[in-house]
RNA sequence: CGGGGUGUAGCUCAGUUUGGCUAGAGUGCAUGACUGGGGGUCAUGAGGUCGCAGGUUCAAGUCCUGUCACCCCGACCA
């Protein structure tokens, strides 16, 4: 590749819309433009990077013996109201009605079409397992795109859906991916963990995220302090916390606090800490109402709600809602005499562990002091279970170990996803037995944009990228310094000998002072630089710099090209490796 | 969707408070000269419906109304 005739159009300044590193380095090298909010159109140096990144995942994904397929991007509404995520998915949805007036959906993941493709074409236990994949466009109407390609409403994801006629084979073939997932970001040269997930309404029995922790990373995880168990927030578990020893405490008291909904105006009103407050959230999940109950200074955990509710889709109930169940408004919610109201409630263990506290009264503008859990509020009975519903905070444990915080960027999930699909579309097989029985399936998906993107949060400095030899745009630039006719020959034919040698190499055969090209060259990342000047021309030899190190060196220009070579290869070997 | 902010040259931004002559700088781009190992110097030049629409005014980038786009924070309110 010759840089004169390459699109590579970096920029010093930093674009103003750009907030964190990875989005301003992509932009500034020339990576990539913005065309419309979430969306970006990909230039050469990072549609290179896209297609090593999608080579890798191929590889390991066919190494596993998953067969590639494309599934359309533009798919019938009506499929997704055969499995309910018309409504479930929500607003993100991207939709369209076509000049027929047929709904259409643009695909944000494709568990509807590959189950509909399998309920056509399997049809027995003897074509199982099967596992089949796709890495193409995936569309998401997100609420708010943000950090550049971290959160965009167009991506490219590597979605594969694996058939089983058994648990054994569904497990086995979630190991097979997990396995195959650890190699690909290895390969990749991120550094990542794997954290246990929860499956949310994707349904299912099992799933691990693989997270690459950065600080600008949308995701928590949490992990024991001992760094042997790890979760997401989503799904860290805590221990329930000791029980408060027990207060004189009298009876329910009304007290007046007008327009103080929230948990801080009522704090400050009251004179309390968040602590002391009972918050009680209100949700919808089909017909049904749930009420949340948990302490002022926590939150409710969504996830665990919805592993509660065995995966039904749940909602915060709205103001309308609210107000005709607690008869007050919004902000006034209370534990006392909610079960008659409610069709279940949730209390939080720390909210069962509380002596005495604060909750709405049901009553607009009215709070109540002294309610005892157990005393005031059933803490058992048909309705209501005591259970872990809130995220995990600072100085929480589980199992006795001190739980620890770190944000990280999702780049692949592994689900077990059960019969959830297979049993809407139909999709089921003969057994041995000759009696037809439901697909077990799971689905496993990689974020291709997002590994490029953590790379660069994970490796820059204040020159650029500092990228890994297997996702670099370019395994290596050669650089001549000077227009003099010795310069230019030397690194031609060395450019030469490097493509012969099968590496990936870039030329700047560009009229520019040698400081525009070193400015380019470490903006881009690529990780080794052969830079040909006068000096050392003349004593034979040529320079070498990795872009990760901030030392030079020289090699001797008849067996530089080799030497460069094999450097290459060996960088290239070292991701490969497994790691133990 | 709620809150905040920004839209002026390809990019980064002044100018808007207090309306007033031909709308500016740096950078990038083009041409030429010098230069040539860390975004070099000088000269010349091209490049703008001041986001869009309407209004006020003798006069609008500047004031008013509306609208669109983009960015940030939040969206679990109790």
């Amino acid at each position: 590749m010759r840089y004169s005739q390459t699109l590579i159009p970096t920029v010093k300044e930093v674009p103003a819309d750009a907030e964190i590193i990875s989005h301003q380095l992509m932009l500034r090298a020339g990576l990539m433009r913005k065309l419309a909010s979430g969306t970006y159109i990909y230039l050469p140096a990072g549609q290179r990077m896209l297609d090593k990144v999608t080579r890798i995942v191929r590889e390991e994904m066919n190494r596993t013996g998953a067969q590639e397929i494309t599934m359309p991007v533009v798919q019938p509404l009506e499929l997704w109201q055969k499995t309910g995520r018309d409504v479930d998915y929500g607003e993100t949805l991207g939709q369209f009605t076509d000049r027929h007036g047929r709904g259409n959906v643009l695909s944000p993941t494709a568990e509807e079409g590959f189950t509909f493709l399998a309920a056509n074409e399997i049809k027995s236990y003897k074509q199982l397992p099967m596992n089949l994949y796709q890495i193409n466009t995936k569309y998401r109407d997100e609420f708010r795109p943000r950090f550049g390609v971290l959160r965009s409403r167009e991506f490219i994801m590597k979605d594969a859906y694996s058939f089983h006629v058994d648990e054994e084979s569904l497990h086995e073939t979630y190991m097979d991916m997990y396995n195959a997932y650890c190699r690909v970001f290895e390969r990749c040269g991120v550094e990542y963990v794997i954290v246990l997930a929860e499956s949310g309404e994707m349904g299912g029995s099992g799933s691990h995220q693989f997270t690459v922790p950065c600080a600008n990373g949308e995701d928590v995880i949490v992990y024991t302090d001992d760094d042997k168990e790890a979760w997401n927030i989503e799904k860290a578990p805590v221990d329930p916390l000791a029980k408060q020893d027990a207060v004189e405490a009298g009876p329910i008291e009304e007290v007046h606090t007008p327009r103080a909904g929230k948990v801080e105006d009522v704090c400050a009103f009251l004179k309390l800490e968040p602590g002391q407050l009972i918050k009680t959230l209100i949700h919808t999940c089909g017909d049904e109402t749930v009420a949340v109950l948990v302490r002022g200074d926590h939150e409710a955990n969504p996830e665990k709600l919805t592993r509660l509710l065995d995966g039904a889709h749940h909602d915060m109930a709205d103001e309308a809602t609210v107000v005709k169940l607690t008869g007050a408004a919004v902000g006034f919610a209370g534990p006392v005499g909610l079960c008659d109201k409610v069709d279940r409630i949730y209390v939080d263990h720390a909210v069962a562990a509380m002596a005495v506290g604060t909750a709405g009264a049901n009553k607009t503008d009215y709070h109540i002091t002294n309610v005892v859990p157990g005393r005031d509020f059933p803490l058992e009975g048909d309705k209501v279970q005591v259970v872990d519903i809130r995220n995990a905070v600072d100085g929480d444990t589980y199992e006795g170990k001190t739980l620890l915080f770190k944000r990280g960027i999702e780049v692949g999930q592994v689900f077990k996803l059960g019969d959830k699909y297979s049993k809407k579309l139909g999709a089921n097989c003969l057994g041995e037995d000759g009696k037809p029985r439901d697909l077990l399936m799971g689905c496993y998906g990689i974020g291709i944009n997002r590994i490029i993107a953590s790379a660069v949060e994970n490796g820059h400095d204040d020159n650029g990228m500092i990228l890994p030899i297997s996702i670099a745009p370019w395994e290596v630039i050669v650089t001549p310094a000077g227009k003099e006719y010795e310069i230019v020959e030397a690194a031609e034919k060395i450019y030469q000998q490097l493509l012969d040698a099968g590496v990936e190499v870039i030329i700047d055969d560009r009229n520019a002072r040698g400081g525009v090209k070193f400015k380019d060259a470490d903006l881009l990342g690529i990780p080794i630089r052969v830079t040909i000047g006068k000096k050392s021309l003349a004593e034979g030899q040529v320079e070498f710099k990795l872009r990760s190190e901030p030392d030079r060196s020289t090699l001797p220009i008849d067996t530089a090209a080799k030497q460069v070579a094999e450097m290459v290869r060996d960088m290239k070997a070292k991701l490969e490796r497994p790691k133990e």
